[in-house]
DNA sequence: ATTGAAATAGCGTCAAT
DNA sequence: ATTGACGCTATTTCAAT
């Protein structure tokens, strides 16, 4: 069966800026001199390049990634978290507070029974009850909220951009 | 009742180390000297302060936030993974191929009725099926695999070390 | 858009505290 | 552990292509 090309909506990046994303996905804090001489062109290329690649939201940020259990976070879990009525407002409610909440590493809006999944970093157990209560099950429009406790993560190896080496 | 106090596993951080920390996972691309200046330290200081954040493992890491459908993964979804016989050696072989499947942003060994939660971000929903079946549902030990599409992600606002400001 | 070169700014070592 | 100063690199601007 042919493959199907549907209209790119986000125009593609050329191999050298898929490079220096996936450089800079690798060590974010990667000297410009270095990325250049990687990727084959002037620093002062590279420089513009690397500008454009933040203007046009391919990076969103540069981040240190810190491990929360050493920094007094040690306890995390997934709360899966769904939804009565589904009311725009409270999905809207949610989506704009949720984030703001301590210890809140990430959220996912899903398809399916769950209508959120919420990832969060405690300080301990008590502390995790009483955030999915306060803060979840206790939150207008929210049926239930059911927590998974986080033995381990792992994190993906491979650049999203697929140019690994 | 009185708190509890359990032995820290992990040496608090000092007031200076929080607030590089939190500086650095806001922007992972700081220059040593703001660092410095920000915190009331001596540049050198800064220095040898962040390099031990990274030795003792607090920073794990600086690296670019790449929007997923930017670099052509428009598609993303949590895929909640059920085993079957709880086989030690399933968990490790899961644990170490996992990370390194195309597109796996991260996996999350949970508590409860299922085993893993992995984020994926996928080409398309043709690619995501085919991840599903060929990497995750056709997998020795794995009873079951349930995708909920990701509609939205929302990342926390707050800093780790809750020194925000 | 890309470049090399020049000016500015930042990094990292060191001897001293 | 922290410091200021010094020498070395890196970043960023700019005129030209």
């Amino acid at each position: 069966m042919a493959k199907m090309v549907h209209p790119e909506v986000v125009p593609p990046l050329d191999r050298i800026d898929q490079r220096l994303v996936a450089l800079l996905e690798k060590d974010g804090r990667m000297p410009n001199a270095t990325l250049a001489r990687e990727v084959g062109v002037a620093e002062s290329t590279c420089l513009v390049r690397v500008r454009q690649l933040r203007e046009r939201g391919v990076i969103r940020g540069i981040h240190a990634d810190i491990d929360p259990s050493m920094v007094g976070r040690p306890v995390q879990a997934m709360i899966a978290v769904r939804f009565g009525g589904h009311r725009r407002t409270h999905f809207e409610d949610f989506r704009e507070q949720v984030p703001k909440l301590p210890g809140v590493l990430g959220a996912f809006h899903v398809s399916g029974a769950t209508d959120y999944f919420v990832h969060v970093a405690c300080e301990s157990a008590d502390a995790l009850r009483d955030f999915v209560l306060d803060h979840l099950t206790n939150r207008p429009g929210v049926l239930h909220a059911e927590t998974a406790l986080i033995f381990d993560t792992l994190k993906g190896e491979g650049t999203l951009s697929g140019l690994d080496e």
